[in-house]
RNA sequence: UGGGGCGUAGCCAAGUGGUAAGGCAGCGGAUUUUGAUUCCGCGAUACGGAGGUUCGAAUCCUCCCGCCCCAGCCA
């Protein structure tokens, strides 16, 4: 059954289970969900774990997902963020067809509901300044105390509220709080606030409104309004679904949502805040929001991580209610596992080394053929020019190399990629000693790579003609911070790791690259994934590094690996 | 002696009384014109701890320990 596989391939969580009880119970024949991102900031990987459980457990029950702005805070929120979120979310590879949705499309029904709680002496308006009410909230450990003003009548509370509404008081004078126990274990059923004077434009009903419903008051109507039938949400709102359905038990509401909490995704040497992450852009730590080495979509994207390989790495962490933080590498596999089956190989020298090969003719040099992808046959083949000129990396020479080590060196022969045998025969340096250039010799009968008398070589390197080669500037990115769970909560610059932008400005690509296009990632073969960076224009080319390969040979000489990858 | 959650290998995570899936990382080995990819093999006498129930417990009960969330007129 065809169905099945696809089921292994979501793989089974908790959510799902629960979404098949209800289903097998006939609690619900549909399947609603909603995305409810606020407009505060951009979407993060970690968002990407709620898009994905989202849209997909809708696709995968043939029902659909909302996307909803949870717009009721105007002095926070943007038009730019609504517009990145969209972008994001499509980028992703979801879809909210025809329901995107507003929490301020509801506003006058949830003002009505709101009045319909008064009538029903289970809302009241409060006077309380809000340090006073804090006080009397009472603690953790102690229980809080009636507001003198809880007991107003209905006339008085109605009042008061079109009052609120009408503009009559100032931020903070008032608010209208529900009715519900002041002894409650639970802090969130205190008495919580409804709404709140707001003397503030919002980005979709201007200046209509000067009180805004809280999160609590407009998200369940919001969900119960859209015909939601499961809310998903993260950890952090289990103390607040006992109120959540407080208010749909006492609202005539037009349907039953449900809360389901899952935990939230954290990652290994990053910080998935939106605080901190606004705090890295406007502190100037990083370049933007869609800087390389944030965790945002937008980041991600510009690095050239593809968004197959986000929700593959979703999919594989998995959904479950303990707090976890994720292993880095598991996001680098995601990525390396689809690019390489889709990245075209090219080779590109990032730090230039010269060689020249003393017995090859000088002259224009030769066409040569080399295949653009292993893992992909249809991928074809392309020509690059070889010549007595080349650049090689400067990594792939050593002049005095350890026993495992097994690239160039002064009289050993390796394979140039695609090309001929080569063996080191002198080493030019400079006044101070570096060394700048290799001498070698070719063994023609090698072309194309294999020798006649099947003599083997221990290593093939890659290399650019240097008659041919184009200049390209390469950025190295890696973990913007120092530790595995950084410290948000002090010095953040303390936190940040120095090398997460290395910026490469020799670099030698092949001819090939010139035509690179944005958004189409390409291997350098030996060194990892890049793409082309939007900075790039006619005369400059800037590639970003996406992920390295994995490299079992600076793995093996690594001495300080804490777990940071190294340049 | 507030309320709500969570604790299964280095990191995620299945498991819902019948004798510990899978993935990532790591370590061996094979193949290799990318030290890549691919392929093969290796890890929990044990599920935070201690008791108990049971023929049998990661799964049920009791107590204990640890971690997370909540005292915004943020979401």
């Amino acid at each position: 059954m065809a169905s099945e596989t696809a089921e292994v391939v979501a793989g089974r969580d908790f959510i799902r289970d629960i979404i098949d009880a209800d289903i097998a119970a006939r609690r619900t024949t549909e399947v609603v969900t909603r995305f409810p991102p606020e407009p505060n900031g951009y979407l993060h990987i970690g968002h990407a774990k709620a898009i994905w459980i989202n849209f997909g457990v809708a696709q995968e029950y043939g029902g659909r997902c909302h996307l909803r702005f949870d717009d009721t805070n105007p002095t926070k929120e943007e038009q730019e963020y609504i517009d990145a979120i969209k972008r994001d979310i499509h980028w992703l590879g979801f879809d909210w067809g025809r329901h995107l949705y507003y929490a301020s499309d509801y506003f006058d029904q949830l003002y009505d509901w709101a009045e319909h709680l008064i009538r029903s002496g289970k809302a009241y308006v409060d006077d309380l300044p809000a340090d006073e009410m804090r006080v009397m909230r009472g603690s953790l450990t102690e229980p809080g105390c009636n507001s003198p003003y809880r007991d107003r009548t209905v006339a008085e509370n109605l009042d008061l509220f079109h009052r609120m509404r009408d503009g009559e008081f100032p931020n903070g004078a008032r608010v209208l709080r529900a009715r519900i126990d002041m002894a409650a274990g639970n802090m969130n059923l205190r008495d919580p606030v409804l709404y709140r004077i707001l003397h503030a434009a919002h980005p979709r009903t201007g200046t209509k409104w000067c009180i805004y419903p809280t999160y609590d008051f407009a998200h369940g109507q919001s969900d119960a309004i859209e015909g939601v039938t499961h809310s998903l949400c993260s950890l952090e709102f289990e103390d607040h679904r006992p109120l959540y359905d407080w208010l749909i038990d006492n609202l005539p509401v037009p349907s039953r949502p449900r809360q389901y909490e899952f935990a939230r995704l954290n990652l290994g040497y990053t910080v998935l805040s939106k605080r901190v992450l606004t705090q890295l852009v406007r502190h100037g730590h990083v370049t933007g929001w869609d800087d390389p080495r944030m965790p945002t979509l937008a980041g991600l994207r510009r690095r050239g991580v593809p968004a197959a390989a986000i929700q593959d790495f979703v999919r594989r962490a998995g959904i479950a209610r303990a707090n976890s933080v994720v292993d880095i590498a598991m996001l680098d596999h995601s990525i390396r596992d689809v690019l390489n089956k889709t990245a075209p190989r090219r080779m590109a020298v990032l730090r230039p080394l010269k060689l020249r090969i003393d017995n090859y003719p000088s002259g224009s040099g030769e066409e040569l053929v080399a295949v653009n992808n292993p893992e992909d046959a249809t991928a074809g083949t392309r020509r690059i020019r070889f010549g007595r000129e080349l650049y090689i990396e400067r990594d792939d020479f050593m002049e005095a190399p350890p026993k495992k080590f097994y690239r160039l060196a002064p009289g050993r022969e390796v394979r140039l990629r695609y090309a001929y045998f080569v063996t080191c025969r002198e080493v030019v340096k400079n006044a101070v000693g570096e060394v700048v250039e290799l001498i070698c010799t070719y063994d023609p009968a090698t072309r194309g790579g294999n020798a006649a008398d099947g003599r083997k070589v221990q290593a093939t390197l890659h290399w650019v003609g240097a008659a041919d080669a184009i200049s390209a500037e390469i950025r190295l990115y890696n973990l913007l911070f120092d530790r595995a769970e950084p410290d948000t909560g002090s010095d953040l610059i303390a936190e940040l790791n120095a090398m997460s932008l290395v910026t490469l400005t020799e670099s030698r690509v092949e001819p090939a690259l010139g035509a690179a296009t944005l958004g189409e990632p390409v291997q350098f073969e030996r060194q990892g994934y890049f793409c082309l960076d939007p900075l790039s224009g006619p005369n400059r080319l800037i590639f970003n590094r996406t992920v390295g390969l994995r490299d079992s040979w600076t793995k093996a000489r690594a001495t300080d690996d804490q777990g940071v990858e190294k340049i």
